[in-house]
DNA sequence: ACATCGCTTGATAAGCGCTTTCATGACTGA
DNA sequence: TCAGTCATGAAAGCGCTTATCAAGCGATGT
């Protein structure tokens, strides 16, 4: 019993005898027998990670695009590796770039919904397939699967207008550096209908920020529909509007982005337009995965869906 | 220009002159020369990847302890894989535990939190370094770094006691197989005082179980305090006795686990036990490290913090 | 019944790309 | 000139896969 007759055992890569394969079965049973994974990597030259390069996981958007693309990687073999870009500045996002790029990697994404995504995209070598996951489509060469959510935004901001607003205010949250895909669709939305353009209010996107901007936007007193740009946002803004005596949808809709689990559940629950992450994790695998294999897939496209519940309705006056 | 030298410019491990050292790196930097990482694992035998096995990464409690485990993680130089433990069934947790063997592994993190979790534990070998992070303390051989939810239950029932309740129910969330730590707190601490042990409200995590657990208690009508197994659940929960016509904190006082990002946004605020994740992730990965270099590290304990908010009152009547 | 052929199966050896030991040769100081 | 340093290159080996080769076996033809 050789050592090649063990490794065609268990890769199947040459015809074992019957018996021959239960006895090596036995033994490897037997003496807990794992394949050094390095060694086989390196004979092989086939490489099982892909790495996910992502800011804070614990963002309903971060953690639902990494299930999926953890979901997609497992069903073909492949482990995910993560590696958080939690830095302010682009020498940070080098260095986690760095560590991953220790690993034998079959390919990287990276999930480019903020600007320190981009510099993690900007600090990868081009020797590596990488596929982003982004939300705002223009600009840089790697191909990246989109989340629509320039149209997302048109959706969402036009159905706010049919319903009588006369216009549409936004919270912004960090983007990618370019402008987001959000932003530009609710502006374009608002141009296309002749509406004013109010001025943008930012956050960094957690319920806590929303919370002021909500604050901030009931004491403009004007204000009768606003697009958040997540879901998380959106519950701060509306715990924000009904703490400075603002009725949410009454005296102000609000609509939201991502359809968080706790949507339907909050009071009112949250129009939104739901994003398919699943799915977009697996197209992002598939992606890398075609690029792995030299056939071109075509960049996968997401859009998002308007979920209508009770933060929405026509403006009372 | 030879290849040891090469490997000793980059590791350091001999003395290069200085002439030599800039031709190198000068190569490199014109090659984009990166060793490959499965050779020098190979040849080192140094293992670079901790391995996480979690159930559903969108839930806020598995993707914060997460966060933590990555920080830490990367702070020494390891990278850290995820598999997803989604099955029913054990042999789905021992498929998800081959994958991951598959990797050269440093160790390996168990987020045993629910069944999954110790489906995931029991599966593996015993040869690899382990770490659990768990729920409950009593049990199995694996060194766990602990969430001391046993006196975390306790302490949110005693203080629920404490305003005056009669007794506090309970709904429960999916546990690791053996009764979790949540619920033997939160029995023992009303035995202890005497108070009637109501029969558990069971849920499975989400905040649309916790609705329906909620509207259940609020059609019982003797129910004035609610302990929720998290604040996922508790949201729910509020949520179900408020469509019922139960006002949260007059009628029933609610509390949570976790101290989730929209606690303090919810309406009401949400009183709840407060985890420090990111501190148990690091407990985690020291003790796995700690293990690794052969130094026995006591198991860490993590002891949740009462953060008292506006969804606990006393009994009105 | 014997020799030959073809096919299956096992062992031997090379090599994946790196680290590390070891030996060599250049160079220094006495 | 010789011992002692030090940088550098040659070679071995990490644990596996795989190509190559040899041997064993039954089947076939005469």
């Amino acid at each position: 019993m050789s050592v090649p007759t063990v490794s065609r055992v268990l890769s199947g890569s040459a015809p074992v005898s019957a018996d021959k394969r239960r006895q090596v079965l036995r033994a490897i049973q037997e003496l807990g027998y794992r394949p050094n994974p390095a060694a086989r990597a390196l004979a092989t030259g086939r490489r099982s990670i892909i790495s996910v390069l992502t800011s804070d996981t614990t963002r309903y958007g971060y953690a639902s695009a990494i299930r999926g693309i953890e979901e997609a990687a497992r069903a073909v073999g492949l482990v995910v590796a993560l590696t958080m870009l939690d830095g302010d500045d682009e020498e940070s996002a080098r260095v986690a770039v760095d560590l991953a790029l220790d690993q034998p990697l079959a390919g990287m994404i990276v999930l480019e919904f903020d600007i320190q995504g981009s510099w993690a995209l900007a600090a990868l070598p081009d020797t590596l397939p990488v596929a982003a996951v982004s939300s705002a489509g223009e600009g840089r060469s790697v191909p990246r699967a989109l989340f629509d959510d320039h149209a997302g935004a048109r959706d969402a901001t036009n159905y706010l207008l049919g319903l009588g607003h006369r216009t549409v205010h936004h919270v912004g949250i960090p983007a990618s550096g370019r402008p987001s895909g959000r932003l530009l669709g609710w502006r374009e939305a608002l141009e296309a209908a002749g509406a004013p353009v109010p001025e943008i209010v930012e956050s960094d996107g957690t319920p806590r920020s929303g919370l002021q901007a909500g604050a901030r936007l009931a004491r403009r007193g004007d204000v009768t529909a606003v697009l958040c740009g997540n879901d998380e946002v959106a519950f701060g803004v509306i715990k924000g509007l009904q703490d400075e005596g603002s009725r949410v949808p009454e005296d102000v809709s609000v609509v939201g982005f991502d359809d968080h689990p706790l949507a339907e559940i909050w009071t009112p629950s949250l129009t939104t337009m739901s994003q398919d992450f699943a799915e977009l994790g697996r197209m992002a695998v598939d992606f890398l995965l075609g690029r792995l294999a030299g056939v071109p897939v075509a960049a996968p496209r997401s859009t998002p869906r308007l979920v209508v519940r009770k933060s929405t309705a026509p403006p009372s006056s």
